[in-house]
DNA sequence: CGGAAGTTGTTCAGATTTGAAAGAACAGGT
DNA sequence: ACCTGTTCTTTCAAATCTGAACAACTTCCG
């Protein structure tokens, strides 16, 4: 807080996460979308439901999952609404609320889609890494998640 | 690429850094964007020109650096001209070509700027991390980093 | 109960991003 | 000089994303 610099070493980290994370994500991205019709985004919305109990999912749940804005999730379903890969159902228990909820096809496209894409991860990210890196890379972004959620609710 | 599929750890560390990164990001744009008007996009390109001999980057130079689309970068320089931070020159060797310059004012703000952006990288993220934590991120990053523009050189 | 205060999801307008196409200029051979 | 193929940047339209404002509920107290 009181000394605004970085060291070297404190600076190729950081420049080196943020670069390569982000052309790791570009280049995933692209492969999934030469092999499937789907974005990562849709990808991600696929996972979270599949994974949902019911495969289906409050609006802001999922939005908080996947750490989109309401107004982009919103969007974001209805794209795949009119792709038939979810649909749209009102909450039962809170008339405020709707639920998006995994079709058939939707869960047929994620288990299309998904061995190409594990692969892709696996070919580009995993593939690089020892035991001991993927051990580190997960105590350590899990930390870094831990304390910027705890800031985030601390600032309320 | 036989086996398509990550083990739970394999998961587990992919999700952490994309998720993690993500949320960092954002809370970091944030903060900059409290402290100063710039976007982290803004901050970027003009770190990219301080650090350019002559203070001045060709548009696909800025580009590759930046990992933007060349139209992408066009309509960021094209924003970053009007509020005065950069100017337009013609490139004097190439004339197909066009140069970005930092001004006084873009120095300037990013100078204003700097200060608090290197802070707020060093809570959110620097904050976290040991010496050895830095020193894996940055062998690890690095090496994604060039298998991704090693496969990216191959397939062309 | 009654109503202030908070939530939830959508809508809307505007900003940004993408990708394809085009224009201009270079480079290498013929 | 004259093609032919490339490279550099911009333009354009369409897709996506953001943030503020809103409508419909819910909750919490008094």
């Amino acid at each position: 807080m009181r000394d605004e610099k970085l060291s070297p070493e404190e600076l190729a980290a950081w420049r080196a996460v943020v670069e390569s994370s982000q052309r790791l994500l570009i280049t995933i991205e692209d492969d999934l979308r030469k092999a499937s019709e789907l974005t990562l985004a849709d990808y991600n919305v696929l996972v979270q439901l599949a994974e949902a109990p019911g495969r289906r999912l409050r609006m802001g749940d999922l939005a908080t999952k996947l750490i989109f804005a309401p107004s982009r999730l919103t969007y974001q379903i209805g794209t795949m609404e009119k792709r038939g890969l979810v649909t749209r159902e009102p909450c039962p228990d809170d008339r405020r609320g709707s639920e998006a909820v995994l079709t058939e096809a939707g869960l047929a496209a994620l288990r299309a889609a998904a061995p190409g894409h594990l692969g892709s991860v696996r070919r580009h990210f995993i593939e690089d890494l020892d035991a001991a890196d993927l051990a580190a890379l997960t105590k350590i972004f899990t930390r870094i998640d831990e304390r910027l959620s705890a800031a985030r609710t601390e600032s309320r």
